[in-house]
DNA sequence: GTGAAAGCGCTAACAC
DNA sequence: GTGTTAGCGCTTTCAC
C-alpha cells in the first residue's frame, strides 16, 4: 500500500500525459484506447500505486457493487451459516456487503434500514432474517415503493416477492414418516416458537405425516420451545408428562433435541429403544451427541449463495435493460440423516 | 419510502426557497441557521421525504461512518459471536459495516482487502480473524503504511498495534488448576491446531499449571485436533492409548470436548469419576451435553463490542485532531464454569 | 444568518 | 482514439 491514498485519476493522467477520461477508460477496460496508451497508463498507475476511489465511482455511476444484508440473531447457528454463504458468493461475483443486524428477531422497524441502504446506494438487498409474527407486514405497504431488488430468505410464498427458503414442511414430514416406517405409533413433537414461520411449517409436516398415515394428532402430543436447549428441556419434561405413551419424538431443531437426549438419559430412557429422536438443522455437532442424533439437514450456506446469485442476476438485468424481473419462489430440499437416535 | 430516492438537497432548497448550503446546514445540525428557516427546511424535507445521499456525503466529507470488518470462518461458533457484538455496538455508535470474510483462516492475501476498504473510504478496520501461522506477517511491512486505524482481535501483543483478546492462557490455567485442586494427578490435553495462537496459549496455560504444581509434562500427555468434534474424537482415542493413566482432561474447545464425552460413554468410562473433562468457549449447548460440560467461558460478543468502541474513539480522535493514538493491548478474562463433567 | 463558488474523484455525453 | 464539458449530491470556503 502506498503511504497515502490521495493519488487520484488526475495524477495518473498528468503523469501519463493523457486526459482523465482516458485514464477512466483504461480503468473500466474500455476498448477504445490504443494499446500503447493503455500500456503507458497502466504503468503509471502501478508506479503511483493508484487505487480508484469506489465512493466516487458509486456516485457517478449510480451503481455501487454493494449489497445490503439484513440479518438477525447472528450468534445463533442458522443465521451465521447463511451469512457465510452470502459473503462467499458475493465475493465470488464481485460484490461487497453492507451489513445490518436487526436488534431483535421480530423487529418491525425496517424503514430506517431501507433508507440507510438506499442512501448508501446499495444495488440490492438480501433480507436474511426469518419471518416471525408480523415482521413481514411492512412488505405490503412498502414493497411496491422500493426501487431496488430485494431477496427474502425463509418466508411464506408471497405475490411479487422473490424468496429463497428451505422446504421445512417436507423435511419435517420425511422425518416423521421415517419414524412411522420404523414402527412408531406415538410420535410427539417439540415445536419451535410458533410465531416463526419455519416452526409452523415443521409442525405442519409432523401433523400431515401423522394424519396421512391414519395416526391422530391432538394437543397432548406436542409442546413448544424457543429453539434453545434450555427451553427444549422444559418442553420435553412437559411433553413426557402429558403424553407418557410417546415412543418417538420429532424435535424442531438440534439444540432442543440435545436436551431431550440429556433428559432421557437422566430418566433412564434408552434411545432409540424407548424413545426415538430426530432433530432438525444438521448441526455438525449433532453427530457427536450421546447417542448421535438423527436430524434433517438443511444447507443454509447454500441458501445464502443462491440468494446472492439471484440478486446479482436481478440487479444486472435491472441495470442493463431496466426491465421488470419475474419474482421467484426458490425452495431447497433438506436431507434426512439417520443416526443412532432413531 | 418515497417512490424514488431522487430527491436531492437541491429540490429541498428550491421548494423551501433557500440555498442548498442552508439545507446542508440544517442537515448537519449547524447552529448558524435561524429558527424559522430551520423549521421550514425541515418541513420541506419531511414533505419530500428527503433522504441525504450518504455516498455523496462520504465523498465530500472524507468520512463515511463505515467500518471495514474482516472475519473468517463465520460458520463456526466464535467468529459469528464476535461479529454479533461488532454489529450491535457499531449500530449503537452510529457506524455502518462493510463486511469481508477471508477465504480461509490462514489467508495471507490481505492487501487487496485493505485496498478495498480504503477505496470505500472506511473510517477504520476491525480485523476479527484469528492469528494463525504467518497470517500476521504482513503487518510488519504494511502496517506502517496504512493510514486508517485498525483494531485486531485475538492475537499476540505486538508493538504499535491495538489488540483486543481473551486471556486464553489464564483461562486454561485456571481450568487445569481446578482439576489439580480436585485431586487429579494425570491431566491430559487435547489442543487445538497449534498453528493457532489461541491453541498455543491454551496449551501453555495447561503446561504452566501442571509445572507450577510439580506435575511433569511430556509428549504422551497431549494430542492435537482441529477444533471440530470429529477431530476431537480421533485425538481422544489416540490420547487414551498413549496416556492410559489419565484421570482428567482439559480440551481446547467445547466441540472437541463433546466427542470426548461421547467416546468416554462408549468406552464405559464414567464422567467425572473415571475422567473429569473441562472444555473451552462456553457454548450455550455445553450445559446440555451428557453430562453437562464444565468449561471456560469467553465472552466473544464483548470482544467485538470493545473493539468497536475502541475503534470509534480512535477514529474520532484521529479525525478531530489528527493526533497519533496510543496502541493498547486489551485483555478480557474468561470465566471458569464448573458443571457435572468435573 | 445566508448565498455563491469551488471541489470531493470519478464517469457520461458529446465533441474532434 | 482522445479530449472537453458537465454532471453525480453533497460540504467547504469565503463572501455579504
Amino acid at each position: 500500500m502506498a503511504k497515502t491514498g490521495k493519488t487520484t485519476i488526475y495524477d495518473v493522467a498528468e503523469k501519463a500525459g493523457v486526459s482523465r477520461q482516458t485514464v477512466s477508460r483504461v480503468l473500466n477496460n474500455r476498448q477504445d484506447v490504443s494499446v500503447e496508451t493503455r500500456k503507458r497508463v497502466k504503468q503509471v498507475m502501478a508506479e503511483l500505486n493508484y487505487q480508484p476511489n469506489a465512493v466516487a465511482q458509486s456516485l457517478s455511476r449510480h451503481k455501487s457493487y454493494l449489497f445490503g444484508v439484513v440479518t438477525a440473531g447472528l450468534k445463533y447457528f442458522g443465521p451465521s451459516r447463511t451469512l457465510s454463504g452470502i459473503t462467499n458468493k458475493a465475493e465470488e461475483l464481485g460484490y461487497g456487503l453492507l451489513l445490518k443486524e436487526l436488534e431483535s428477531f421480530n423487529s418491525t422497524n425496517v424503514i430506517p434500514l431501507l433508507h440507510w441502504f438506499k442512501s448508501h446506494q446499495a444495488d440490492g438487498i438480501i433480507w436474511a432474517a426469518p419471518e416471525i409474527e408480523d415482521n413481514r407486514k411492512w412488505l405490503t405497504d412498502v414493497f411496491p415503493l422500493i426501487d431496488i431488488p430485494i431477496i427474502f430468505l425463509t418466508m411464506e410464498e408471497q405475490k411479487d416477492v422473490t424468496i429463497v427458503t428451505t422446504d421445512n414442511f417436507s423435511g419435517a414430514k420425511a422425518a416423521v414418516e421415517h419414524l412411522i416406517h420404523s414402527g412408531h405409533k406415538h410420535i410427539g413433537h417439540i415445536a419451535g416458537p410458533l410465531s416463526w414461520w419455519e416452526a409452523r411449517q415443521r409442525k405442519g409436516g409432523w401433523e400431515t405425516a401423522l394424519t396421512e398415515h391414519g395416526l391422530g394428532v391432538n394437543e397432548r402430543m406436542w409442546t413448544q420451545g424457543n429453539w434453545s436447549s434450555k427451553s427444549g428441556k422444559i418442553a420435553f419434561l412437559e411433553l413426557v408428562e402429558k403424553y407418557p405413551e410417546m415412543d418417538a419424538i420429532f424435535v424442531g431443531n438440534d439444540q432442543m433435541a440435545l436436551s431431550v437426549l440429556q433428559s432421557s438419559l437422566e430418566m433412564g430412557k434408552k434411545i432409540p429403544q424407548d424413545l426415538a429422536v430426530i432433530g432438525f438443522d444438521g448441526m455438525p455437532e449433532s453427530e457427536f451427541y450421546c447417542p448421535s442424533l438423527s436430524t434433517v439437514y438443511q444447507n443454509q450456506d447454500e441458501l445464502g449463495r443462491i440468494a446472492v446469485a439471484e440478486l446479482v442476476s436481478q440487479t444486472e438485468e435491472n441495470y442493463l435493460e431496466n426491465k421488470i424481473v419475474e419474482p421467484k419462489y426458490i425452495t431447497i430440499q433438506p436431507e434426512l440423516i439417520i443416526r443412532q437416535s432413531s
